[in-house]
DNA sequence: ATGAAAGCGCTAACAT
DNA sequence: ATGTTAGCGCTTTCAT
């Protein structure tokens, strides 16, 4: 690279400069305790000095790994808050780098689109409070691992009801779920997961000490594992501090419209003091409902979302949001694919990180 | 993968149970014209039901290319709309793999810490309204290059004056870059930008439509080329539309807070009736000003920012804002990488893209 | 249209 | 502690 036309030095460029065989530069990247320190050092100034950089692609071929980790992306859901993969990108490239691997992003070929409410989990699927764009939850993962061109995924999609985790599993291939398990409660694959319970329960104890007695819940459908993980939180501890949950508890799909209309519906019937919801969307629609009423959050009545999105930040009043350790969750699921491309036993399969409350203005 | 014992197929497997040469199968999957019609279908259901898929760390190696496009990835700032990437990074990936590529995501290594503001262009940082993690702007790209590992970058944050766009082309790397040379407009290496003068003009005449006269500015520092091309877009229309622009501008952080206080400060001494922002993060910090007073965006005064961001989508009321056409931008830049790699000589260096308005409430 | 030979750059296994 | 040999799986000549 130093000067245009020649081409890239390799390990025999590097060994005649340095006056050793093509091995010992080898093992001066790969085992430099091998090496008697003057002959490693004498090695690594030649490497300096060519500017060196072992050819990745001959490595690969001969060690059968890539030290990359494939990660599926899918659409970036409109008119939602839902902007949690920004972050959680970044963490795991970052934790990536620090284990020796590169994130490669791959997506898969779409099926066709619907409209509609979605209610499946036999595929993937984008609800953007109607139009979606289903794509096959498998796709793309099994070319890759034939391919060799990845040592292993992570798989974010699981809250759906994981086909994939089957799938791969089935498979035998390497990968770290973000997301328990729901449906298997016997898969033996690790994953990493944010308690969901826990967050909400952080949102109804905080806004039963600000001295809210009517607490309603606006989330998912009942189909929704991560939904009903989330929702116990609110029964959980409404119950612990005996307070109702009767009528005040809303499903649907996760839309700002879903939250707005359901947090009308409450209004009307049951006056509810404060809003939990399920998502930082479901919860902009809910403030959305209060401003079309002329109430205000945070006066008026109190909203707390999860996520803790941008959206939650920036917005006026800011939104009260349960906020997942994202960081946190990355550097764990490279862990697991460290041990598993190491062949170490995997002692926990699952791993469950409490996420923590980001107290704003609408609480 | 079909028995997990069994190692994977390879060329010569294929060769065997179709009953031909390793080379025959090569060709069956590079230049199957060369083929007859009966071999290459022999030879094709061979490879499907072995499942078959080429070693790419062995193409790699032998055609010296990776298939891959490597990515730097900024970490996401907290506190600001800028949600732009999610939705860039969707459709590079989709792009990408039209065109037969996988993204590589990589990261910097941070050296340091910076508080305070933000004015320099010589290293990348991530302003939060306080706090930034500094980042070397070269760092990864040349050891990526070096190793073969990625055949081509693509750089997103040109707009703090490119240091790289100049390291990058002196080293001849390929690569295009998702924002234009400001700094450099000599620098000849392909590119794609959306043009942020038309989409604020764009704004402008949206608003003096709907009745406005005394339309005010709020954006960036001066230094900022990104910040000035879209104020041109202002100051432009204002001037067409023969209406004021004399201390209607501010300039600042991008941040919240800047777009807050300067809210307040214009509407103190100068009474506009709305205001066109650089960003939908200052757009926001607009509206909590107007929040404070008692005012409401789309009834009292008029707001409209810029990027579109999920923010802007479900925030109440729904904010007005300039839209980048980023699926297209993504098109477009995979298309300059194809002619890069495929050494076809680049016609135009770079292109621009028309950004579109997505109206909402708040004008 | 098909086959044989060579070699991309590296590291594992073995020898010294 | 260093060197030698072989081969990972593929594609690029070149020959048939």
């Amino acid at each position: 690279m130093s000067s245009p036309a020649e081409s890239a030095p390799t390990l025999a460029t590097v060994a005649v400069e340095a006056g050793v065989s093509r091995q010992t530069v080898s093992n001066a990247l790969n085992s430099p305790e091998l090496l008697r320190p003057a002959t490693l050092e004498r090695v690594q100034e030649a490497v300096e000095r060519l500017g060196y950089s072992p050819n990745r692609a001959a490595r690969n071929l001969r060690t059968r790994t890539s030290h990359l980790i494939g990660l599926r992306v899918e659409p970036a859901v409109e008119d939602s808050a839902n902007a949690l993969m920004d972050r959680f990108l970044h963490s795991l490239v970052e934790s990536t780098r620090d284990a020796g691997y590169h994130v490669l992003l791959f997506t898969g070929t779409f099926t066709g689109t619907f409209t509609g409410t979605f209610t499946g989990t036999e595929t993937g699927s984008d609800v953007s409070g109607g139009e979606a764009r289903l794509t096959d939850p498998l796709d793309g993962y099994e070319e890759l691992l034939r391919s060799a061109a990845v040592d292993a995924f992570v798989v974010t999609d699981t809250y759906r009801g994981n086909p994939q985790a089957v799938w791969l599993q089935q498979r035998s291939v390497p990968f770290v779920a973000f997301g328990r398990p729901w449906a298997e409660p016997h898969a033996r694959h690790p994953w990493v997961d944010v308690d969901g319970q826990a967050g909400v329960q952080l949102a109804v104890d905080h806004l039963v000490e600000r001295g809210h007695q009517r607490i309603a819940w606006v989330g998912w459908h009942k189909g929704s594992y991560l939904g009903e993980d989330r929702r116990s939180g609110w029964t959980d501890r409404m119950d612990a501090h005996e307070l109702p949950t009767t009528r005040l508890s809303a499903r649907g799909d996760d839309t700002l419209d879903f939250g707005r209309r359901a947090a009308h519906a409450l209004m009307d019937s049951e006056h509810p003091t404060a809003f939990v919801c399920a998502s930082d969307t479901l919860a902009m629609g809910v403030m959305r409902a209060l401003d079309e009423r002329g109430l205000r959050a945070g006066r008026d009545l109190a909203v707390v979302g999860f996520d803790d999105s941008l959206a939650a930040q920036v917005c006026t009043p800011g939104l009260t949001s349960v906020r997942q350790p994202l960081e946190q969750v990355a550097v764990e699921i490279v862990r697991y694919v460290g041990d598993l491309l190491a062949h170490r036993p995997i002692q926990t399969p699952g791993r469950t990180l409490a996420p923590t409350l980001s107290v704003r203005a609408t609480s």
